[in-house]
Order: structure tokens, then C-alpha cells, then sequence
DNA sequence: AAAGCAAGGTATACC
DNA sequence: GGTATACCTTGCTTT
């Protein structure tokens, strides 16, 4: 089994894969022999970077590829790779040029001018909200290493085997009828969740139990709802606080100006941007506090503050 | 080798 | 409204 490579014309600072998928938006990246590997739905997708070409090839399980489908739908093959040049586009966000987002952002911003030319080509992912929804839940209080552990473990515990691919062995993240009947709080306690284990089956069972509610966090995307609207239904879930649903508005439901406070964020608002909360340096981030800095960044960098703060964010988080 | 500590926070109990 | 505390585990740093 061979891959077929495909080429899409895209510089590096449009997008360097190398950051992005380490920056801790997405946690089931890896690389492998200088190709990057991960799962989209039920196929194995595969990314590499070679100058200006960002190259992708696709796999799927042997039943969508069967000879009767092909034999019947001749067409088939070549409609599979428009798919995948689709589904890549979208889970890149390759409609949206951030070129000329950081020339925007450096206009209005000396540090950002001065720091960002390090971390060209940090864009935003478009991620699955149901995915991101429980990644996230895994990220409080946690690294992106362990982070990362768990969010395979899932897929490698509950969710269904693809294919396997130069020795490695590709598993669905599961859905969340899987997660809420395979799984249990205790299973999940033993894979080394520690507390986080109820939150995960508890948001599990909320939208297994209610298809309307997982329809809902799907339907999010649209522009109907407002940023505070998203934020909110986002609050609903088990081991989801104010900035859990910041990111997974941000990183799967199309929320761009949204920017997380977490630890870093706080760090370097204080370092690099002198932020104080009503003049004085408070200790812990109050609600107050954390809606106050969302809004110091957006007025800071715009539509797009989600986007920018996530390049600061990489860079603060050291890869390397 | 053992202890200490931070890691993309949240839920809960209190004032 | 606001602030203090417990919470699982792991990997890295400090004794």
C-alpha cells in the first residue's frame, strides 16, 4: 500500500506545519519519516511540506474502497480525492490568508510586529466541535504532552480501527454514542484521566443521550448564533468553564476574535503588554478579570484576535 | 533517588 | 458579585 501524493501551491507562511500542529490546537498529530499523520472522520490523512507545496495523501478503510463500489461508481476514486482536497481545505481554514492577517496585526501592534516573523504560518484550525469539545475538557490543569496521551487513548480504547499505515495503527475518534457505551468514569480513570474522567463521560452521555443537544453543538457554526450565545451553550458541559468554551468556539466553531485566557495568555498579557486589571496586578484571574483581558486583545487585534493570540500563545509555549 | 512543582482550569464552598 | 481550595497524573526540575 502506497500513498498518492497531491499538491496544493501554499508558502510557509501560509502555513508551517512543523508549529501548527504541535501548538496545542490540535493533539492527535504526528510525525513520521517527515510526514505528518492523523485521522479526519473515518480516513487517515496525511500532510507534508516541501517548499512551497503543502502535499497531502489520504487512506481509508478497505470497506469504502471495495471493488464493488469502485466497479460500480468508476468515478469514485478521483470524487474520494476532490473529498479529501475538501475536507483538508476546511480543517485548514484555506480560504482565510493570514499573510495578510499578520501585516494587519503588525500594523496595530509593535510587539506582535517585532516577535511574530519567528512564527510565520500559525493559522487557525477548523476543527471538529465534538472532538475539540472534549480535547479541551482534557486540557484543564494539564500539559500538551499528556494532553495529547489521552486524546489517543481515546481513539485507541473506543473508537474504531481504519487502517494501519507504515506500523502504525489509525483509530477513529469515537462519537459519543461510542464514548458513553464502551467507556465508563472508572475505565477512563484507569487510562490516567485523574478527575477529568466524570467531565469526559458526563458530556459524553449528555449528547449521546441527546441527539437534538449534539445536532445543536454541530449547528453552532452558523452565523446566527452570537460569540456570547456559543459561549454560553458551551458552558452546559461537564468540566467546561469560561475558557475550555473559549476554545472550542475559537477552533471548531468559527468564533475568530475569541481569545482564551489561560496561564500563558495571563503571562504574557503582564509581560509584553504591561495589562492591569482596573490598575492593579491581581494574583488570580477573576471573571471580571478574564472577560476584561478578552476584550483588551480584541480591541488590541480585531475580528481575527483569536487567531493572533495563538501565535503569541506558540511561541510562549517553547516547542523545542 | 526522592521530593517538589507546573501543566491551555473547573467545581464547589464560603464570605 | 468575589476569592480560596481540592483535584488526578505525569514529566521535568530541584534537592
Amino acid at each position: 500500500m502506497s500513498l498518492v501524493w497531491h499538491s496544493i501551491k501554499l508558502p510557509p507562511n501560509e502555513i508551517y506545519l512543523d508549529k501548527l500542529l504541535r501548538c496545542g490546537q490540535a493533539f492527535r498529530w504526528v510525525k513520521n519519516d517527515n510526514i505528518w499523520s492523523s485521522t479526519l472522520n473515518n480516513r487517515v490523512v496525511f500532510l507534508r511540506q516541501i517548499e512551497d507545496q503543502l502535499e497531502y495523501a489520504s487512506l481509508t478503510s478497505l470497506k469504502e474502497n471495495s471493488p464493488k463500489v469502485k466497479k460500480l461508481q468508476p468515478k469514485l476514486e478521483e470524487e474520494i480525492q476532490d473529498d479529501v482536497l475538501g475536507l483538508i481545505s476546511d480543517y485548514l481554514n484555506l480560504q482565510i490568508s493570514i499573510v495578510q492577517l499578520y501585516k494587519d496585526w503588525a500594523s496595530k501592534d509593535a510587539h506582535f510586529a517585532k516577535v511574530s516573523a519567528a512564527f510565520a504560518g500559525i493559522r487557525m484550525l477548523q476543527q471538529d466541535p465534538w472532538e475539540t469539545l472534549i480535547s479541551f475538557i482534557c486540557s484543564s490543569n494539564n500539559n500538551v504532552k499528556r494532553i495529547s496521551k489521552m486524546c489517543h487513548a481515546l481513539c485507541l480504547e473506543y473508537g474504531d480501527f481504519i487502517v494501519e499505515y507504515a506500523g502504525t495503527k489509525y483509530y477513529t475518534f469515537p462519537t459519543p454514542d461510542q464514548l458513553a457505551s464502551r467507556a465508563s468514569e472508572a475505565s477512563l480513570r484507569e487510562l490516567g484521566f485523574g478527575y477529568r474522567a466524570r467531565y469526559v463521560y458526563e458530556t459524553s452521555k449528555m449528547l449521546a443521550d441527546d441527539k437534538a443537544l449534539f445536532m445543536q453543538l454541530h449547528s453552532m457554526r452558523s452565523s446566527n448564533f452570537t460569540d456570547e450565545q456559543v459561549h454560553e451553550f458551551l458552558l452546559q458541559f461537564k468540566g467546561v468553564g469560561p475558557k475550555v468554551a473559549d476554545c472550542v468556539a475559537l477552533m471548531s466553531l468559527n468564533r475568530h476574535s475569541l481569545v482564551p485566557i489561560d496561564t500563558h495568555v495571563l503571562q504574557f498579557a503582564r509581560r509584553d503588554y504591561s495589562y492591569k486589571f482596573r490598575g492593579r496586578s491581581n494574583a488570580t484571574l477573576s471573571s471580571a478579570m478574564y472577560v476584561d483581558m478578552k476584550r483588551f486583545f480584541v480591541e488590541k487585534w480585531g475580528g481575527y484576535a483569536g487567531w493572533a493570540h495563538s501565535v503569541l500563545f506558540t511561541r510562549d509555549l517553547k516547542l523545542e
